[in-house]
DNA sequence: CATTTATTTAAGTTGACTCTTTCGTAAGAA
DNA sequence: TTCTTACGAAAGAGTCAACTTAAATAAATG
């Protein structure tokens, strides 16, 4: 979980995951969307791959990006679970600390 | 949005915002909590609330934070339109340079 | 006023992030 | 084979992030 939000921190890698949302695209492509170099979005792509958040085809020369949308769909169930019920086993402990007031 | 992401993306901070979630704590009820030193945790809640995700009320020494839940609402549905259709104005402004059909 | 308690600020370290330029490699074209 | 295209890897610079310990601030208490 940790990992994919970092990666979507960063608005250089949001905008990569919309051009890759439903069609694959070569790394020059997206790069060309971009001012900063090709090596600093290769950089960015490696981070996504990493996160899991993207997923490669290699084709000759090129290689083709896309969105995993898998890795979306769970990282999108964990977020659920986090604002909703996740918390509960959390706040329940904390809670128990809680039951020993003290003294304001 | 990238902000929040950031914060998010740190597990002490997903930690704090889970203690901090229905109930506001004090800076030291929180730290309490972790292995990391009061500063350390300090640090992180500045972050938290740089990110807007979490308020604090001053009452005497104490400082009692707690989430704020409009900004997390307000996250979730950036997050929304993210995932459906905020992609769109992205997608048609990439599908356009798509449509020079380039050699393969 | 002096002390204690709660908490942040300051300063410094270490490691991670983001970018650049340069180099390497692999596939396709001439 | 030689040239070109498409890309990543390596290395280096500058900035940012996550800690630590030590000092500062500010309210409560004796």
């Amino acid at each position: 979980m940790g990992s994919a939000l970092r990666a979507l921190a960063d608005s250089t890698r949001r905008h990569i995951l919309a051009l890759i949302w439903r069609e694959e695209r070569t790394a020059s492509e997206i790069a060309s969307k971009f001012s900063i170099t090709g090596p600093a979005i290769s950089q960015h792509l490696k981070v996504l791959l990493d996160s899991d958040l993207v997923l490669l085809r290699r084709s000759g020369t090129r290689r083709f990006y896309r969105v995993n949308q898998l890795a979306i769909a769970s990282l999108q169930a964990e977020l659920a679970a986090f604002w909703d019920g996740g918390l509960s086993r959390l706040k329940r402990a904390a809670e128990q600390e809680e039951r020993r007031p003290r003294r304001r």
